[in-house]
DNA sequence: AGTGAGATGGCCT
DNA sequence: GGCCATCTCACTA
């Protein structure tokens, strides 16, 4: 299956969030190439997002890949211990991106009732498939890059979910917005409400 | 089921 | 110095 290709990106940011949904991230590691099922995004639209790292045209180093443009990843270090993954969108200098906020691993589809989680949120994802800084600003559509993402589809049945995005308590307004995205019902959406 | 706090470090003012 | 696009565990009830 072949990497979703530039133009998959340089879109509407909120559309690209979207369309993760059912899509396949894979990561290269020592164990050989992993994939997940994407089934959780939040999108970030740039410079008039209260919530986005880039809100009010803030560039700074830290920021920087979020200027690329579609289809390279920006990974930022939270709280002291945790990475979250974005992919960014639309056009080079908009400075907008779709964190993946939860994945299923292809694995393992349906987990065991006791299983632990371990994809179930944007932390724990990149803790589980060993995505760090180093990764930051890589083109996920260069033809041998570690990370990257293939073709896949929803279920029948299967439905999106929109609702205002998780933990962006300071960001006024734009709290409300609908700008979260997830398959309705899967296990492994992060939070402990899965409905 | 819901709430609260602690861990822990880089970034920005 | 204060704020974080988080996670886990302990505590209430």
């Amino acid at each position: 299956m072949p990497r979703l290709p530039r133009e998959f990106y340089v879109r509407k940011t909120e559309s690209v969030a979207r369309d993760l949904l059912g899509k396949t991230l894979c990561v290269r590691t020592r164990r050989g190439v992993e994939r997940a099922r994407i089934v959780e995004t939040e999108a970030y639209l740039g410079a008039g997002d209260r919530a986005a790292h880039t809100f009010g045209g803030r560039r700074t180093a830290r920021v920087e890949a979020m200027y690329l443009g579609g289809g390279h990843a920006y990974v930022y270090f939270i709280y002291g211990m945790h990475f979250c993954i974005n992919l960014t969108a639309g056009a080079k200098d908009s400075g907008e991106a779709a964190l993946v906020r939860a994945v299923a691993p292809l694995s393992d589809p349906v987990p065991p009732p006791r299983a632990k989680m371990r994809t179930n949120g944007p932390g724990k994802l990149c803790a589980f498939y060993g995505i760090t800084r180093a990764d930051n600003g890589l083109d996920v559509t260069a033809p041998g890059s570690r990370i990257w993402v293939e073709d896949g589809a929803l279920a029948r049945g299967e439905k999106i979910h929109r609702s205002p995005r998780i933990g962006i308590d300071g960001a006024g307004e734009a709290r409300e917005h609908l700008l979260r995205f997830s398959i309705e019902g899967n296990p492994y959406v992060s939070g402990r409400r899965k409905t």
